[in-house]
Formats: C-alpha cells, sequence, structure tokens
RNA sequence: GGGGGAAUUCCCGAGCGGCCAAAGGGGGCAGACUGUAAAUCUGUUGUCAGUGACUUCGGUGGUCCGAAUCCACCUUCCCCCA
C-alpha cells in the first residue's frame, strides 16, 4: 500500500493544494519536505507528536525532512485560530525552548548523515531588512485575501494586531527560503496552518514559477470536535518531567469510547487490519482496544519498559487493587509529624492531592478519600508513624492512588 | 488627536454604598449510576479556623461610620470619528 493511502485510510489527511500530485510525490522519488514547530513551550506536546510520527512515516519511505523551529516566527505569535494575543516571549525562552524540542525531536527522527535537517527560521528572518522584505515578500499578499481567511475570523471581532498579521508572510518566506536553499517542495503541517501553507505554496510560484505543494493533516480531535491532548492542568506533555508516564498512559486510557479507534489510526503503528479487529469491540470489551492504545503510545514516546510498568501499574491499581512500587508516591520526614500524628489533610496537600486545606476537608466530608482501601470519615482523622510500617495507599476519587512512606 | 465604553473570583458574566466571599452559566473536584467510558442526577468550588476571622472585585490615593459599588489620577483593552 503506498504512503500516501495508508495516510488517507488511517484519517489523517485533512487538505492539500493538489492532492493527485501530492499523492505521487509521497510514493514516488525522495523529496524534500517540511514541517514547522513554533517552541512556544519547554516541551511538545501530542500534538506535536503526531506531526513527528508523519515525518517519521515520510523519511521511512525515503524522503527528507526539514524540521524547522520557528526561532524567528514564535517572535511574532501566530494568530490562526486563536481569541487572544499571546504573550510575547522573549529570546531567551524561545533558545531554550528550542533546544528542549531538538533533543525530544532527535529521538523520533534520523538526523545523521543529513538525512534530515533542524533548522532554525530565526537564522534568516530575525536579519531580514524591513523595506526589503515588504518589497520582496510583501508585494505578493493581498490584504483583502489574507482578511477573508478562516484563520483570522475569530480575530477580527476581537482585535488583530499588525504584527500578527505578518505572520503569515514570514511562514511564506521560510516555504521560499527552504525550496531556494534544499529544493523543498512540500510543506506539511495541523490543518489550522492550512492558510499560512498556502500562502507559502503561493509566493514560491511567484517568485519563482516552480510548483511546490502544501498538505495537512486533521487536528487531533475528539467525538465532540474538541481538540484532545489538553487536560485540566494544561497539555500532555511527552517530556517525563511535565506529565509522568504513568500519567500519560491514563490519558489515553481513559479517553471517550467514541475516540479509541481513532486515536489508534493517527497515533500508532498498528496495522489498519489489526485496529479493524478492535473497532469491532462493544460495550466495556472496548477497555481492550483503550489499554492498547494507550501502551502503544505510551511505548513509542516512552519506551517498552516504561510502557510496562505503566501497563502493570494501571493493572494492579485497578484490577488487582494491591500496591505498586510505580505508583506516585510522597516521603514523608520526622517533620510532618505532630505528637507522632499527620493528619489526612495534610498528608494530600503535601502529596499535591489537594491544593489548601479546605479543599482537602471538602473531600474527605464527600466521601472521596480512602486510606488503604478504607474511607476516611473524618476531615481530622490522623495516622501514626506505627501506620507507615508498611507503605500507606491513599486513594482519591476513584481513580488517583498515591503512595506514601516514611522511614 | 477628538469622543464613548470596559476592566469582577479558573473562564464567561451579574452585581440599589451596608443583607457581597459577591447571582447565573461554563469548567473543575467529589458522590450516585457504570466499563478506569459517555450521558444523567446530587453536592461542592477564596484562605485559615467548626457559630468566626482574614485577604479579594485592573493599580494608587480619596470621600464615608461603611465601598466591587462614589470621586481623582494612572494602566490596559475595545468602539466610533480624524
Amino acid at each position: 500500500m503506498g504512503l500516501y493511502q495508508e495516510f488517507l485510510d488511517r484519517g489523517l489527511i485533512a487538505q492539500s493544494t493538489n492532492e493527485e500530485e501530492v499523492a505521487k510525490m509521497l510514493d514516488g522519488e525522495p523529496i524534500t519536505f517540511y514541517i514547522g514547530f513554533d517552541p512556544t513551550a519547554d516541551s511538545l506536546h501530542v500534538g506535536h507528536f503526531m506531526q513527528m510520527k508523519i515525518m517519521a512515516h515520510m523519511q521511512q519511505a525515503g524522503h527528507r525532512p526539514i524540521a524547522i523551529f520557528g526561532g524567528g516566527t514564535a517572535m511574532i505569535g501566530d494568530p490562526s485560530g486563536k481569541t487572544d494575543m499571546r504573550k510575547m516571549m522573549t529570546k531567551e525562552t524561545i533558545a531554550h525552548n528550542i533546544e528542549c524540542f531538538k533533543q525530544q525531536m532527535a529521538k523520533f527522527i534520523d538526523i545523521s548523515d543529513g538525512k534530515a535537517l533542524f533548522v532554525n527560521n530565526g537564522d534568516w528572518l530575525l536579519n531580514l531588512n524591513y523595506v526589503d522584505f515588504l518589497r520582496d515578500v510583501g508585494v505578493h499578499f493581498s490584504v483583502n485575501r489574507m482578511l477573508t481567511a478562516e484563520c483570522y475570523k475569530k480575530r477580527l471581532e476581537t482585535g488583530l494586531t499588525f504584527l500578527e498579521f505578518n505572520y503569515m508572510l514570514m511562514q511564506s518566506y521560510d516555504f521560499y527560503k527552504l525550496h531556494q536553499d534544499y529544493g523543498c517542495k512540500l510543506e506539511l503541517g495541523g490543518d489550522d496552518q492550512w492558510s499560512n501553507i498556502i500562502g507559502g505554496v503561493e509566493l514560491v510560484r511567484r517568485k519563482t514559477g516552480h510548483d511546490v505543494y502544501g498538505m495537512t493533516f486533521k487536528l487531533l480531535t475528539n467525538s465532540e470536535g474538541k481538540k484532545m491532548g489538553k487536560t485540566e492542568k494544561g497539555a500532555v506533555w511527552l517530556d517525563p518531567q511535565k506529565t509522568p508516564p504513568y500519567e500519560f498512559f491514563q490519558y489515553w486510557r481513559n479517553i471517550g469510547d467514541a475516540d479509541v479507534i481513532n486515536c489508534m489510526k493517527m497515533l500508532t503503528f498498528l496495522s489498519l487490519d489489526e485496529i479493524n479487529e478492535y473497532a469491532k469491540l462493544e460495550g466495556s470489551d472496548i477497555n481492550r482496544a483503550k489499554e492498547t492504545l494507550a501502551y502503544e503510545v505510551t511505548k513509542l514516546i516512552h519506551g517498552e519498559a516504561e510502557a510496562n510498568r505503566a501497563l502493570e501499574t494501571a493493572r494492579q491499581v485497578f484490577v488487582a487493587g494491591g500496591i505498586s512500587a510505580d505508583m506516585p508516591t510522597t516521603e514523608l520526614s520526622a517533620d510532618d509529624f505532630i505528637d507522632g500524628k499527620v493528619s489526612v489533610v495534610d498528608m494530600l496537600i503535601k502529596a499535591k492531592l489537594a491544593p489548601s486545606k479546605g479543599e482537602a476537608k471538602r473531600l474527605i466530608q464527600q466521601g472521596g478519600v480512602a486510606v488503604n482501601d478504607k474511607k476516611v470519615e473524618k476531615f481530622d482523622d490522623t495516622l501514626t508513624a506505627e501506620d507507615f510500617a508498611s507503605d500507606v495507599i491513599v486513594k482519591k476519587g476513584k481513580k488517583i492512588y498515591h503512595r506514601f512512606i516514611f522511614s
């Protein structure tokens, strides 16, 4: 099966500037293509992972990926689809974020012997001469057209600064630059990048007369159309420091029924045949699909060992109701004990299971806390040092387990 | 440059000078029901303390016994005009 067909079958493709040509390119001679990443945080997240997975797919098929880090564009901030202007980032932050991105990405993309390139658009964007740029690039853009672009729609209601309005030109210039320097012929990206991508395709054509192409991939959304990979606490990060593997695993283990198969197709390398088998599951059997999804995605990002540990932990906790060494753990010290006792409330706070005493008390009063499987009845319950002879497991709500040790 | 409007607790958004820790919705958290799902229902949602105290309503001062509510200045944002 061809690469293009594979992308199509997995439901990854959103739109392309020229379907026929792009399909031919993907399954034809090696080409150079690029995907941009704006360094807006110090870790990649799940949304980026999809892009990386696509790059890896492409690389396996013989194509040469260029990952472009937006050291220049991040100075502006992409307004696409945003309701508010982003806080402007300092150069130092951006540089730091790029380093973090590079390290994470190098695990998925082979950059040896020039098989893939990591470039920073700050290298050329930051030194542009304003007037020259306007004459070279700005002249090719119609404000009228830009204003009708879908991605600015929201911003036309709330306000769009000229700073951000320039973002499209910068990104378009990237494509031109990569085309000139590396013969790059294809830009890929999330579907929110569509406007920016066609801007680049058009700019290259106007300036060089060459045909280049763009294609966007579906964003990872759930069945309700909401973006996935976000929790109350923020994004689901790839950095194990920011989102521990077990938590990462649990995120996928807990997704809605309607989203499992989609996620499998988009995020794992499982064959479509295999996925179709999972799609036949119904009722509580769907949990098997969720477990597989969680395992596979965790394996891709954190490695097999971590995936196994997360899976084991989850099974022990939820199926056997047992204790696992891999549970999030808080170590208590003698200072935490007053008169030889430590209150459950204080433990919850120490483990960050509750942000304040009031909330910790409420949790207990509403019956949401159990110590060693026994529901805590009173909010002023305490434990003594003897209780810690073996590990103490605190359960918050139905799914959050936390281990306390004291030695 | 001129004129008008706005800034409220995680978000949106109400808020006669006292009865406002501040309506309502969203979101979050917990409980019931379940399949570690969804939907639904219930409770809860500033901090500390068991009848209470304390810190909040863009910022700084002021008026008043008393201010999220009134005044002045400042900051930011939006809209209309040039």
